[in-house]
DNA sequence: ACGATGGTTCGGCTATCATCGAACCATGAG
DNA sequence: CTCATGGTTCGATGATAGCCGAACCATCGT
């Protein structure tokens, strides 16, 4: 009869417990894939991607694609509120979830294509935001530039391509971003040029020096 | 597979439209009785009915028994957040709802019982809570009984008898509140009794006098 | 006592939706 | 190129739950 807003339609997308389990699953902020999202959850694959693309649909989970992977988070900080909300009806709080590669050197740092992720990664993307090294839209600032400069990245060094300079790429370990991009590109072999880290044969791995690694953390402040 | 809280339970309560449309109209914290919700949600009683009960047995809802009817409400102020939570979702508002009869003389004061109702009796509740005449679980304070005797409502003055001496009751017309009990029909008695209104014959109508009402008023603070 | 009204219960119909098997598409590794 | 893996689409099945007609119970007013 009388129209109001659709709560009804956002409602029903947590009213299923597969869909809400995934929702507990990703309140830390993490991006879980697909598999994981069903094997924690107790479903099939197939009933999963049905379950997420319905919450891609209604706005409530955003999806990212990682090669042939595809990490899905909450949408917003809405929807961790929306959660909360519900949550306070039941007095018993949420366990966390196990995640991640068993590796401890992959964790730490490796190589993602060709840029850095892992730990360093994630921490060098996190510092450049909150130091204004990049704009929202992950433009790179003077500021940004200064910084990059001194470990030998500058405009001139990076070749011209139709990639974009600098891209926020999802982690796989940390479920955070790391710098992607051609900056991330040039960073990674600025940091072999310099010795900093070397990359482990057959492996992914990205082995800093001791030296390395306190001047990286140095460098991103 | 994992056990968190339930959320979905609580979800799928919200997820129904027509719950949904409940819970939208008794988001201003007033009252409403099953007939009007339903006709409200567009479907028969013995639906809502159905819905209602289930909105209660989720503590969603809180009722409360009337005569024959019966009184639902927002269980509590993180009901409404929830629903404000869900809102955030369409960026639309919510349209209000018309209530209430139609003689303007039985809004503003009736008999309820034996005790005030309407506006006035609403207006002398709020009151009696928001001054301290009243104790959380409705004793009479200090305050109160001094307030009280200023009128002649006198602990002494009130007959011995297993009812509680304060109690509130749902206004029909407000939708809040106000005072009933012994201290509510004791205070209609003194109202009469000092001519400040009189009871319209054949009617729950309860006109004040012009004079009536301002010490009325001027009594309550 | 009786009718009118508010509200609930019951039973059957129907529609929606979650589920999974199977087949299919895309990406990455060797 | 070929295989393995992550993910989606399709179709059939089964369970859940909303809906209403009808009957029933309770309360109010006269």
């Amino acid at each position: 009869m009388r129209e109001g807003p659709d709560i009804a339609r956002i409602a029903a997308l947590v009213a299923d417990p597969v869909r809400s389990s995934m929702l507990l699953a990703l309140m830390d902020g993490r991006a879980l894939t697909a598999t994981e999202l069903a094997s924690l959850s107790g479903v099939t694959k197939q009933t999963a991607s049905g379950h997420l693309a319905k919450l891609v649909d209604g706005e409530v989970l955003a999806v990212e694609a990682q090669g042939r992977h595809r990490y899905f988070r909450l949408a917003g900080a809405h929807v961790a509120a929306l959660i909360e909300a519900l949550m306070v009806f039941s007095s018993d709080a949420a366990s966390p979830v196990r995640t991640g590669p068993k590796e401890p050197a992959l964790r730490k740092a490796r190589v993602c294509y060709d840029h850095l992720a892992g730990e360093m990664g994630v921490a060098l993307y996190d510092r450049a935001r909150e130091a204004g090294w990049l704009t929202d839209d992950l433009g790179v600032t003077e500021v940004g530039w200064s910084r990059f400069s001194a470990i030998g990245v500058t405009p001139d060094s990076l070749p011209r391509s139709n990639r974009p300079p600098c891209r926020a790429c999802l982690d796989w370990s940390q479920r955070r971003h790391h710098l992607a991009g051609l900056i991330g590109k040039a960073t990674l072999d600025r940091l072999f040029a310099l010795s900093w880290a070397r990359r482990l044969p057959a492996s992914r791995v990205v082995a800093f020096t001791p030296e390395g690694e306190r001047r990286f953390r140095e460098w991103i402040g």
